[in-house]
DNA sequence: CTCGATCCCTGGACGC
DNA sequence: TGCGTCCAGGGATCGA
């Protein structure tokens, strides 16, 4: 669930309470989703966490050379190197007091040179944590996408020109945008009255451009709402965000259009649940739309 | 190239 | 109350 606004909250946090700590030690709970856990554990302590940032719904946390005490350390440390953090759906980073108890779910405690420790939690192991130097970091951003929030009209447009999937895939494909997950993708499409379904490569100039730019708005505006906490997202200071309040699509199964009072509907689009209103995003043909769950039929809205 | 299916994983919602 | 089942979904992978 963590998608860019939700990274970007998280890692602005980070910098606020991290950035020039120096890590002292490192301690691992499970570590299937951890890419050399090992390597943490070598290369880790003795370094300073020089910068955070964010590249797609990847955290990056900037390290320096390993301290060496006088003497070159022999083991890589002496060059600067990465750890690169995905949240998955329900990571969790930030630093406690290394008194506090640890909470459930606890996967990498990284402690720091003022007393704290900066813990990864994570109950679904969805997420990723990679050590890496400069070179295997490099290759590993290689593969992504354009910024979605850099974009310009005519790169938008020839990555979606040609195309043959579904407008919401290619909205979801790390290799075309990096950072849009499931919600900004039906949010964004909802405001643009797309339809989820319909095949990207058949947009319009003036559709793609509609897109881009609402896309765009509702990220920026998402980020100043500091992302949106559906399930348990909170960030680095265990603040919720409060972007969800301002959803149009996503989840709201059941309730009415706020443009047309028609009723938003739910349909599978790329293996992921797809929110949108029939009216305003008329379905391409044959779409299949899921029938309203008893539950859901009534309600507020 | 793109699709769907399957897997990873746990907690919460739901039905009986 | 409790138990079983389904679902949430980012990403990797595999076969069609």
């Amino acid at each position: 669930m963590p998608e860019l606004p939700e990274v970007e909250t998280v890692a602005r946090g980070l910098r606020r309470v991290i950035l020039g700590r120096r890590i002292v030690s490192v301690s691992l709970g499970k570590t299937d989703f951890i890419d050399d856990p090992a390597a943490l554990e070598e290369h880790l302590p003795g370094r300073q966490i020089e910068a955070v940032e964010r590249y797609g719904k990847f955290m990056l946390l900037r390290l320096s050379a390993a301290a060496s005490a006088g003497r070159i350390p022999s083991n890589g440390d002496a060059v600067p190197a990465s750890l690169l953090v995905h949240l998955g759906m329900t990571g969790q980073i930030a630093p406690s007091p290394a008194e506090q108890p640890r909470e459930k779910h606890t996967h990498v405690c990284l402690l720091l040179d003022d007393g704290r420790e900066l813990r990864y939690v994570d109950a679904r192991r969805f997420g990723r944590i990679a050590y890496l130097t400069e070179a295997p970091l490099a290759e590993e951003l290689l593969g992504f996408g354009a910024d979605p929030l850099e974009v310009s009209t005519e790169e938008f447009a020839s990555r979606i020109r040609g195309r043959r999937a579904r407008i919401k895939a290619l909205l979801l494909d790390q290799s075309v945008l990096r950072g849009v997950g499931n919600i900004y993708a039906d949010e964004s499409l909802w405001r643009a009255k797309i339809h989820p379904a319909r095949l990207g490569g058949r947009l319009n100039a003036k559709q793609a451009e509609t897109l881009r730019r609402v896309l765009q708005e509702i990220l920026q505006k998402a980020i100043v709402m500091r992302g949106s906490s559906i399930s348990d997202f909170l960030d680095a200071e265990g603040e919720p965000g409060e972007y969800q309040r301002h959803h149009r699509a996503y989840g709201r199964e059941g309730k009415g259009c706020y443009r047309c009072k028609a009723t938003i509907r739910r349909g599978i689009v790329a293996g992921r649940s797809s929110y949108f209103c029939p009216k305003c995003q008329p379905a391409p043909r044959g779409f299949a739309v899921l029938p309203l769950p008893r539950a859901k039929r009534k309600r507020d809205n």
